[in-house]
DNA sequence: TCCATAGTTCTTTTT
DNA sequence: GAACTATGGA
């Protein structure tokens, strides 16, 4: 007998995943092929058909991001009984645990979290302590350590494995003088009370080992577990995985071994391809018809991972209507690469209209996004840049929130010492150092070698400051427990002097800090609104937050970040997202992929799972981007299209000039010279001095000309030769813009 | 103790 | 090119 279900708007292959009840089970899920939805689906069916509480369904997550649309999606679904469903990324779902039962693994209440940034503060202390060591680079000590603890390595496990792996110099350093720099870090952070990202999985798996009541406890709440993005767990979530599915083993995972970006941070796609081995009785459901991109695009993005040996044999199906070939441009530099990206985008608004929210550029390295968002903003396109320099990570918001992490943890030496002396109230690196020793001398924490500045100082100047200073923190410490979080962090901005510093300096970069502060205040009060909860609950939200969209700094960003932008973002970042038109700049060689990232086979295929992730995250147009040359460092240098690229046979990609026009060229080694146009900036200079004489009646800088749009412009530069000759002009009413000779039809004004 | 300046290092990627 | 660090003078 039939009845309507939940079930009945799949598919069929997601229907047989999604129908799926109890026992383990693999969902291995081809990009765009409907995974979210089909999880989606599973939950509201589990509840609807088999009578299974939300609260004892638990479904992690990556990202908050994820976590965020997964719920919501779900909640369309049965309505507000989702709100129970426990979604979360594993490491906020760890931290809840933490906050709850921590002290059974030494974790007092109020442990603060430290972020990569506290992090190298504690090991640069250490570094100046341990002989030998003085000046190591304490970013490969974190790298060092960090892949340690991914494993659930401890320092004494770290010295036979890394010995064996490889060898006894790591970066440059003995393995043994890491070995003592990692356990001198792991002594630091239980004294200080504080635990790094990695704790945060390592500790409740310790927790989870040692307490079965805890363990049982939070297995009654996952009861149906289902792992997300399963192809990046590392040794960690692995392990967490096993703990919380073991009683009841009603585990699904879901997840592409193609789209594994995250082994540098220890994630083992080996997890997904040895999940049947894990679980004899394991079900696998296969996921590849693709909903999201048009067939050029798939063929490309198929041909591209077929060149990986090491996986299972799978193939994207599409489902769409045929369309464009992918397009491929080779700009000069990354200037014109970034222009080139604009223009395209002002075309393809003004063929099919829609919105600036359409288009998405990817990058490999956040450093790549500047050019880009200057070119996209000149031509007038707003741009919102996801991931990169976040706020949290702004000094005057660090330096805020610092004060209200020291104020909760006075055993947290980083906070303490990074605001003793923000803003600048007279208390030096020599007063600082002087606290400092006296704390190790006594193994007291730094606070408490504030507090008793009389037995340090001796009533020096810096003495009287530090009084000052201990006042101050006393008067936080009270105020901490008595105010709600905004009204907290509004006291703190005030009687620390943040506010009045900056507004006394009264520069223009002061005002942007200031404007920073003020957004950060409103962040604290929204959320607060929102959600509830003291500042320390703010804090653990915010430490879990890198990217510039996640829930709590979205209000920070509504005045600032337009609705209608061009979404700027790495590779990375990209994952599990989709734009009708997608923009892949940089691909070469050196960069897709990376130079440190050539060294083995196994990097290699990471890399161009990479760009996999990259292609497929194209609706109905994609655009390849390389260039003759790149700034790397401020230096400019020859560059070579990525050998991923020349991977795919020319057929599936059609050369276009700047303007978008097919160049007849097909894609393959190109010819040197001729094809491409030069930017003005680096054509000043040309290399070795070949660049073919100037045409007779060429443009000259500083000369006038019209445009039959524009008007009336300046040349300020020029640049190329012949055919491919670009003049840089800038206009009264438009500003700056960046013209072919030959196509703008332009007048000399005499 | 603070500030200006010159030098240096740096870029993968993120919870 | 930018951000961070060392340095020397006020």
């Amino acid at each position: 007998m039939p009845t309507a279900s939940v079930l009945d708007s799949l598919n069929e292959e997601q229907r047989a995943a999604a129908g799926h009840v109890s026992g383990p089970a693999l969902v291995l899920a081809g990009a765009g092929s409907g995974k979210t939805r089909t999880v989606v689906h599973r939950i509201a069916h589990l509840m609807d058909a088999h009578e299974v509480y939300p609260q004892q369904i638990l479904a992690v997550t990556f990202t908050n991001k994820a976590a965020q649309e997964l719920k919501e999606r779900v909640e369309g679904l049965v309505g507000p009984a989702a709100r129970e469903v426990w979604v979360s990324t594993f490491h906020a779902a760890c931290l809840r645990v933490l906050r709850t039962y921590g002290s059974n693994v030494g974790l007092e209440s109020g442990f603060g979290i430290y972020d990569d940034g506290d992090q190298l503060d504690v090991l640069k202390e250490i570094l100046k302590s341990v002989a030998g060591l003085e000046d190591a680079n304490p970013r490969a000590l974190r790298a060092a350590i960090d892949r340690a603890k991914s494993h659930l390595w401890t320092p004494e496990v770290y010295a036979e494995r890394a010995a064996e792996r490889y060898g006894a110099v790591v970066s440059g350093m003995e393995v043994e003088q890491i070995v003592e720099v990692f356990a001198r870090y792991e002594q630091r952070l239980k004294q200080q009370n504080a635990v790094d990202f990695n704790d945060i999985l390592g500790r409740t798996v310790e927790l989870f080992d040692h307490h079965p009541d805890v363990l049982d406890r939070v297995q009654q709440r996952a009861v149906f577990m289902h792992v997300d993005e399963y192809q990046d767990t590392n040794a960690a979530q692995y392990r967490l995985t096993r703990q919380l599915s073991e009683s009841y083993r009603n585990l699904m995972v879901v997840g592409d071994p193609d789209q594994g970006i995250y082994a540098f941070r220890g994630a083992d796609v080996q997890n997904i391809l040895d999940f049947q081995r894990d679980f004899e009785d394991a079900q696998t459901y296969r996921l590849e018809l693709n909903y999201r991109s048009v067939p050029p695009v798939l063929k490309v993005a198929n041909a591209v991972i077929a060149q990986n040996s090491d996986r299972l044999d799978k193939v994207l199906k599409p489902t769409k209507d045929d369309a464009e070939p992918v397009r491929i441009h080779q700009a000069a530099d990354h200037r014109a690469e970034a222009d080139f990206v604009a223009r395209m985008v002002e075309q393809e608004l003004a063929a099919s209209g829609g919105d600036l929210n359409r288009f998405a550029v990817l990058y490999r390295t956040n450093s790549q996004s500047r050019v880009l968002e200057e070119s996209l903003r000149r031509a007038g396109l707003e741009t919102r840049i996801v991931g990169g320099v976040g706020f949290y990570e702004r000094r005057e918001v660090k330096d805020a929130l610092s004060y209200a992490r020291a104020a909760l943890n006075a055993q947290d030496d980083v906070s303490w010492r990074r605001v003793i002396n923000r803003p600048k109230r007279g208390i030096g690196d020599t007063s600082v150092e002087h606290l400092t020793r006296f704390a190790q001398r006594h193994g007291v924490p730094f606070s408490a070698a504030v507090n008793r500045h009389e037995e340090v100082l001796k009533g020096t100047a810096a003495g009287k400051k530090v009084q000052a200073f201990a006042e101050l923190m006393q008067d936080l410490q009270e105020a901490s427990a008595s105010l709600p979080a905004g009204k907290f962090l509004a006291y703190l901005l005030d009687v620390t002097g943040m506010i009045e510093a900056l507004k006394q300096e009264g520069s223009f970069e002061a005002q942007g800090r200031l404007e920073n502060l003020d957004e950060l205040r409103t962040a604290v009060e929204e959320w607060e609104s929102e959600h509830g909860g003291s500042i320390a609950e703010f804090l653990d939200e915010s430490a879990l937050m890198a990217s510039v969209d996640d829930s709590a700094v979205k209000a920070v960003n509504q005045g600032e970040v337009p609705s209608d932008a061009v979404t700027l973002m790495t590779l990375h970042n990209a994952k599990g997202l989709e734009f009708p038109v997608v923009f892949l700049v940089g691909l070469e060689e050196g960069l897709l992929p990376h130079r440190s990232s050539t060294g083995s086979l196994r990097e290699v295929e990471e890399e161009r799972r990479l760009l996999y992730v990259g292609l497929t995250r194209a609706e109905e147009a994609l655009y390849l981007v390389h260039c003759d040359q790149r700034m790397t460092f401020g230096r400019t240098e020859p560059a070579r299209v990525s050998r991923f690229v020349e991977d795919v046979p020319p057929a599936l990609l059609r050369y276009v000039d700047a303007f978008g026009e097919a160049t007849g060229r097909t894609a393959g080694r190109p010819k040197l010279g001729g094809l491409t146009w030069r930017s003005p900036a680096l054509s000043q200079e040309p290399a070795g001095g070949t660049r073919a004489p100037a045409p007779g009646g060429a443009y000259k800088g500083g000369e006038t000309v019209r445009h039959p749009k524009f008007g009336e412009g300046k040349v300020v530069g020029v640049s190329g030769s012949g055919a491919k000759t670009e003049l840089t002009v800038v206009f009264p009413e438009v500003g700056a813009k960046r013209l072919l000779v030959k196509f703008a039809k332009l007048e000399r004004v005499h």
